[in-house]
RNA sequence: GGGCCCGUGGUCUAGAGGCUAUGACGCCCGGCUUACGCCCGGGAGGUCCCCGGUUCGAAUCCGGGCGGGCCCA
C-alpha cells in the first residue's frame, strides 16, 4: 500500500481537456473584462484579420503572442482592454466572389453583389473566430467589431468629412498608379516590384534638323514612344553635349520633342539617352511635374491603347508592343534588342503590371506631414527598436499624396453628392452611415446654383482609410468621450513588419491629423512567420499549414509555447512540426512534475520561509532569478529569454536535481529526516510549483489552469504574477550541487553501479556541507565527509 | 544604387569584449530510479562566412569583402 496518491491521475496531459477549459472560461465570463477604475489600463489595438478564408499557422502564432501580454498584464493588476475585430472591407472578397460565382461586379446589380460578398465574409469570419477561441485567446471574440458595420463605416466617413472640411482632401485628375485588372487607382504602398526578364529595344530617333542623322534610345516600352514628351541625357555625357536643345522626330508618330540634359539619366544604361514618356513609372511622373511638360496618355483605364495611340487602339499594351516593334523593324528603326533584368511595378493584389494614367481621384494630403510624423514617432516605443527604421525609411520615401478613393464596391462609400447641374460636391453632416449610390441626397438644393437634384458618388475608400482608424474605433472616438479619454492613446499596437508602410504609417498619419497625438505608446513589430524552408506561406507555393489540425494534434498550449519561444521579437520564425513536438514534451514534463508534487500535501501555508532548510532556500533563491527575468521580459513585451530559462530551470534544476534530491526526504521511508525537514520540502515543492505555473500561465494557459484547479482550487487567471521570495540568504550553491550529482552519477555508471547502490565513502568540498543529509540520502553514501583541502567539486574523493 | 536584417556543430538557435562557446532536434553509448516509454545519465560533433584593424584579450567593436533575405529606388 502506497503512502501517497497523486491528485493528478493521468500520466500525461490530455489535450481534450482544453475544450473543457474553454467552456469553463466561457462560463466564468473571462472574455468580458472586469473594469476597476483604480487600476491602470492596458489596451491592445488587435489587428483585425482579413476574413479571407485560410489563416496560416505562422500568422496565428503572431496573434497568440499578444494574448501572452494581455494575460500577463491582467495578472499584474491592469484593466485589460482587448477587443477583437474582423476586417471585411476591400477588393479580395470581391475578386473571390466574382470567381466563385463567375460574375462581374461591374455588370450586375450592386446590392446583390454586396450581399454575396457579405455572406461569404460571414463564413470566413466564423472560421477565424473559432481559431481565435481555440488558441485560447482572451480577446473579446464573442462580440467582435467589423470594419464593414454601419457604426464602423460611419466613423470612417465622419473622419473623412472632418478632414474634407479642414481642406486636407482634394479631388484631382492626376497621373495615378492604376491597376487595369482591379480597375482602380492604387496607392504607392500597394505597388510591388517584381523581377523579370524583359527585352530592351534600341530605337533610332532621327534628328529634326538633319533626318539623316539620328540618336539611339533604349527602352523596354516601345509602345509608349508616342507618349514621349522629351528626350534626356546626363549633363556630363560628352557624347550628347552638342545636341542640347535640338529636337528629335518620334518614329511612326512623326512629331518632334526636345533633347534636354538631366542628371536623372544613368549614362551607363542603354545608350545613355532616355525617352521621357507619360508614364512608364513614378519617376516619369515626377519629371513631368518638374519639367512642366504636357503628358500624352496612350493607355486607357482598362489597360488597352486609346485613340491617341493611332492604329494600335484597343490593343493591350503587351500586344501593342509586339505590333509597334514589327512596324519599327519594317521601317528600319530598330537597331538591336537585348535581354535585361527588369523590376516591374505590379499591383500587390492582382499581380498585374500597373499603369500610370490620368484618373480623377480623391487625395488626402500627406506630404506636408512627413516632418512632423518623423518627430512624432520619437514619442512611441518601438519593440524591437531597430524596426523603427522601416517606418522612417518609408516616411522619407513618400512622394505623392495618398489616393484614397477606389472605383470598387465592397467598401466604405465616399460620402459625397454632386449637384446634377453644376457638379458642385456636397458633404453631409458626420454621424451616420451614408450610402450615396442608393440614398437620396440629404440636401434640398445646391448651395452653389440652387438646383434640387443630386447624384451620389459611386466610389468607395481605400480599405486603409478604414483600417487606419481601428485604434480610434475601439477607443470609442466621437462616440463615448469619457471612455476615449481613458484608453487613448492605445497602449499597444502589435503587428507584422510587412504592413509597416500601410497599416502603421496610415494609422499614425490619420490619427495625428485627427487628434494631434501619437496613436500608441508601444508598437510591437514581429517578424514574418515562414515555412520550414524559410519561405512565406502562400497558396501559390502550396505550403500553407493551418493552425487547427496542429492544435488538435498537439494542443493549443504546445502551439503557444512554440510561438513564445521560437525567436526573439522582430526576427522571422520558421514553422517546424518537431519544434511543436518539443514544446508538447515540455508540457508533459510539467504535468508530471505537478503530478509528482500532487502526491504531497501543500505545507506552504504552515511553514514560514525563514524555517525552510538551507537547500530549500537555495532552490527558491534560484527560482527568484527566473521570476525576475520573466517579470522584466514580459513587461517589455517579449518572451523568448524567459522560455529558455524556464525550460532550464524547470527541467534541469528543479526536476532532475532538486526533486531527485528531496525524494528521500519527502518519502522519508526510514525516518532519516526530522519532521521539520520533511515539512520544509513539502512547502518548497508547492511554493516552486505555484510560482512556475503562474509564470508560464500567460503562455500555456490550459495546462496551468487545469493543474491549478485540481491542486489549489479556483482559476489561475486571476492570480497575481509571482514576486521574488523574500529570503534571509543571498548566496546559493545549486551549481555545486548539480556538479556533485553529475560526478556521482558518472562515477556509479563507470563502475557498473546502479543509482540505488551504496557507496561507502565520499569526501567533498566543504561548500556542500549544507546539503549533507540530502546528498547522503540521495546517493546512498554511507559516510559523507567534507574537507577544506578539496576546493573543487570535481576533486571529491569517492570510494566504492 | 540605397536602407535594414541575417551568416555560430548535420539542421535550427542563443550569446553584443574576458575563464574549456548556449540550448533544441537528430545521432551514438549506457541505465530503468516508487512523476515522466514524452524518463535519466553520459558522449561524439564547431578554424563562431572570409580578410584586415582596435585591444592584454574579439562570435562579440571598427573597416573592407563574400553569401542569403526583406523593403525601396
Amino acid at each position: 500500500m502506497k503512502r501517497f496518491q497523486p491528485k493528478l491521475k493521468e500520466k500525461r496531459w490530455d489535450i481534450k481537456k482544453e475544450e473543457f477549459l474553454l467552456k469553463q472560461w466561457m462560463d466564468e465570463n473571462i472574455y468580458i473584462p472586469k473594469w476597476d477604475e483604480n487600476k491602470p489600463i492596458f489596451s491592445i489595438d488587435t489587428p483585425p484579420p482579413y476574413a479571407s478564408g485560410i489563416w496560416h499557422i505562422a500568422a496565428a502564432a503572431h496573434y497568440v503572442q499578444f494574448d501572452f501580454f494581455a494575460r500577463y498584464f491582467r495578472m499584474k493588476g491592469y484593466n485589460i482592454y482587448f477587443p477583437m475585430g474582423i476586417d471585411r472591407n476591400g477588393l479580395p472578397i470581391e475578386l473571390r466572389v466574382e470567381k466563385e460565382y463567375n460574375i462581374k461586379a461591374r455588370e450586375m446589380d450592386r446590392e446583390t453583389f454586396l450581399d454575396l460578398c457579405s455572406k461569404k465574409l460571414d463564413e470566413y469570419e466564423r472560421y477565424i473566430l473559432d481559431v481565435v477561441r481555440r488558441m485560447g485567446m482572451t480577446a473579446n471574440f464573442l462580440n467582435p467589431y467589423k470594419t464593414d458595420s454601419p457604426e464602423y463605416r460611419a466613423l470612417t466617413q465622419a473622419t473623412f468629412i472632418e478632414l474634407w472640411k479642414r481642406g486636407l482632401i482634394y479631388e484631382d485628375s492626376r497621373p495615378t498608379i492604376w491597376c487595369p485588372e482591379c480597375y482602380t487607382p492604387i496607392a504607392e504602398a500597394e505597388v510591388e516590384y517584381v523581377k523579370r526578364k524583359g527585352k530592351l529595344y534600341y530605337i533610332k530617333f532621327p534628328l529634326k534638323e538633319d533626318p539623316s542623322r539620328h540618336v539611339v534610345i533604349a527602352t523596354t516600352r516601345p509602345e509608349l514612344i508616342g507618349a514621349t514628351a522629351a528626350v534626356l541625357y546626363h549633363p556630363d555625357d560628352d557624347r550628347y553635349k552638342d545636341l542640347e536643345n535640338k529636337e528629335v522626330i518620334i518614329p511612326i508618330y512623326n512629331y518632334s520633342v526636345k533633347i534636354i540634359p538631366h542628371k536623372v539619366v544613368n549614362p551607363e544604361y542603354g545608350s545613355g539617352m532616355m525617352m521621357l514618356s507619360s508614364f512608364g513609372d513614378l519617376e516619369d511622373v515626377r519629371l513631368f511635374r518638374e519639367l512642366n511638360l504636357t503628358p500624352r496618355i496612350l493607355i486607357s483605364p482598362n489597360g488597352t491603347m486609346n485613340e491617341l495611340s493611332g492604329k494600335y487602339v484597343g490593343l493591350k499594351s503587351e500586344e501593342a508592343r509586339k505590333e509597334i516593334v514589327k512596324d519599327l523593324e519594317k521601317e528600319g528603326y530598330i537597331l538591336k534588342m537585348e535581354w535585361i533584368d527588369q523590376n516591374i511595378p505590379t499591383c500587390w493584389r492582382s499581380k498585374n503590371p500597373v499603369e500610370f494614367i490620368f484618373v480623377k481621384a480623391l487625395y488626402l494630403k500627406q506630404l506636408e506631414y512627413k516632418k512632423v510624423l518623423l518627430k512624432l514617432i520619437d514619442e512611441i516605443t518601438f519593440i524591437p527598436d531597430f524596426h523603427k527604421q522601416l517606418l522612417i525609411n518609408w516616411i522619407n520615401s513618400v512622394s505623392i499624396d495618398w489616393a484614397i478613393s477606389r472605383d470598387r464596391f465592397y467598401g466604405t462609400e465616399v460620402p459625397i453628392w454632386y449637384c446634377k447641374k453644376c457638379g458642385h460636391p456636397h458633404i453631409p453632416e458626420p454621424g451616420r452611415y451614408y450610402r450615396p449610390w442608393k440614398e437620396k441626397a440629404p440636401f434640398s438644393k445646391c448651395e452653389k446654383c440652387g438646383y434640387t437634384e443630386f447624384v451620389g458618388d459611386s466610389r468607395t475608400f481605400d480599405t486603409w482609410m478604414d483600417s487606419s482608424i481601428s485604434c480610434l474605433y475601439i477607443s470609442k472616438y466621437k462616440r463615448d468621450n469619457k471612455f476615449f479619454e481613458k484608453v487613448f492613446p492605445v497602449t499597444l499596437r502589435p503587428q507584422g513588419i510587412d504592413i509597416v508602410r500601410t497599416w502603421l504609417y496610415y494609422t499614425l498619419l490619420r490619427v495625428y491629423q485627427l487628434t494631434n497625438k501619437p496613436a500608441f505608446k508601444y508598437v510591437r513589430l514581429s517578424g514574418m512567420g515562414l515555412d520550414e524552408k524559410g519561405r512565406p506561406m502562400s497558396k501559390s507555393l502550396g505550403n500553407i499549414v493551418e493552425p487547427i489540425p496542429v492544435i488538435d494534434k498537439y494542443g493549443a498550449d504546445a502551439f503557444r509555447l512554440w510561438a513564445a519561444g521560437e525567436t526573439k521579437i522582430g526576427y522571422n520564425y520558421l514553422y517546424k512540426e518537431d519544434k511543436i513536438i518539443s514544446a508538447r514534451n515540455f508540457i508533459t514534463k510539467l504535468w508530471n512534475i505537478a503530478r509528482f508534487i500532487s502526491n504531497f500535501p501543500d505545507m506552504s501555508k504552515s511553514v514560514s520561509l525563514k524555517d525552510l532548510t538551507l537547500v530549500d532556500k537555495y532552490l527558491l533563491l534560484r527560482l527568484n532569478n527566473l521570476i525576475k527575468l520573466a517579470d522584466k521580459e514580459f513587461s517589455s513585451l517579449d518572451s523568448f529569454e524567459t522560455i529558455r530559462e524556464l525550460r532550464r530551470f524547470v527541467w534541469e534544476i528543479f526536476a532532475s536535481h532538486y526533486l531527485e534530491m528531496v525524494k528521500p526526504r519527502l518519502y522519508n521511508a526510514d525516518s532519516t529526516f526530522g519532521e521539520n525537514e520533511v515539512a520544509s520540502a513539502m512547502a518548497t515543492i508547492h511554493l516552486a510549483l505555484k510560482a512556475i505555473l503562474k509564470i508560464i500561465h500567460p503562455i500555456t494557459p490550459f495546462v496551468t489552469d487545469y493543474i491549478w484547479r485540481e491542486l489549489y482550487g479556483g482559476n489561475i487567471l486571476n492570480q497575481t504574477f509571482p514576486e521574488a521570495f523574500e529570503l534571509d540568504i543571498d548566496n546559493e550553491i545549486f551549481d555545486e550541487i548539480m556538479l556533485f550529482n553529475s560526478l556521482i552519477w558518472k562515477y556509479k555508471e563507470k563502475n557498473g553501479l546502479k543509482k540505488k547502490d551504496y557507496i561507502s565513502k565520499v569526501v567533498a568540498p566543504s561548500i556542500l556541507k549544507p546539503a549533507y543529509s540530502d546528498l547522503k540520502a540521495m546517493h546512498r553514501i554511507i559516510q559523507l565527509d567534507f574537507s577544506d583541502q578539496i576546493l573543487n567539486v570535481e576533486d571529491s574523493v569517492i570510494q566504492i
